[in-house]
DNA sequence: TTTACATATAGCTTTCTAACTATGTAAATA
DNA sequence: TATTTACATAGTTAGAAAGCTATATGTAAA
């Protein structure tokens, strides 16, 4: 079962809603990439990390506590790490706020 | 402007989120107050330090969270601080977290 | 007018979080 | 095979957060 809690952690932070808001149209946040359009194949680390003017590592950690609170998944292609929302998981969160708070 | 990260980081703990579930049926998980029904007044600070069981300076400083983030307001009668939801805010941040996450 | 009560504030300690730099790893390229 | 690239991990440090005890404040009761 999914921790809500860990999931509203995962929203206390400006970083990681930029990131949120900026996945759910990011053909129009992100450049494009050489490997595929990021509405397609997801976002890779080092476009975020420019958006976020951040260090890398900074954002690595960013993404992962999102990736474990279920809201991004990552896609593996080569060296890069394309992350995309995971639009179930997000929704199953919007409603259980809606209920629950 | 309400400051939505305020809000987000406010539901970001275990004693707050549960503050605001049992403040959403307060008859249900408070017992009769003197002065008035939970439901209709508010919920005074000592039966939430006793249903959080924490020190009651830490429940104040929960309640003080929440108040500042906006879901909570406070009525204060005679030596009493009643706590109760403020629904427009809370439902103004879920229209917002609809929207935005 | 002292005492008791309900809550808030202050001060302290510990734990968590977020940033950084440095380095490791794995894949692509020269 | 050596180098570069993309990302992750480790380690460090600074600041925020959460808990506590002690105390202040303000009101009601004795």
């Amino acid at each position: 079962m999914t921790d809500r809690l860990d999931q509203s952690k995962a929203l206390a932070s400006d970083a990681r809603l930029s990131i949120m808001e900026w996945l759910s149209q990011p053909d129009v946040h992100f450049s494009t990439q050489v490997t595929g359009k990021p509405s397609e194949i997801g976002v890779c680390v080092t476009l975020i990390t420019e958006r976020l003017n951040m260090a890398q590592p900074t954002v690595s950690r960013h993404l992962e506590l999102l990736r474990r609170a279920g809201f991004l998944s990552v896609h593996k292609i080569g060296r890069w790490s394309f992350f995309k929302r995971d639009e179930a998981a997000i929704s199953d969160y919007k409603a259980w706020i809606n209920d629950h708070l």
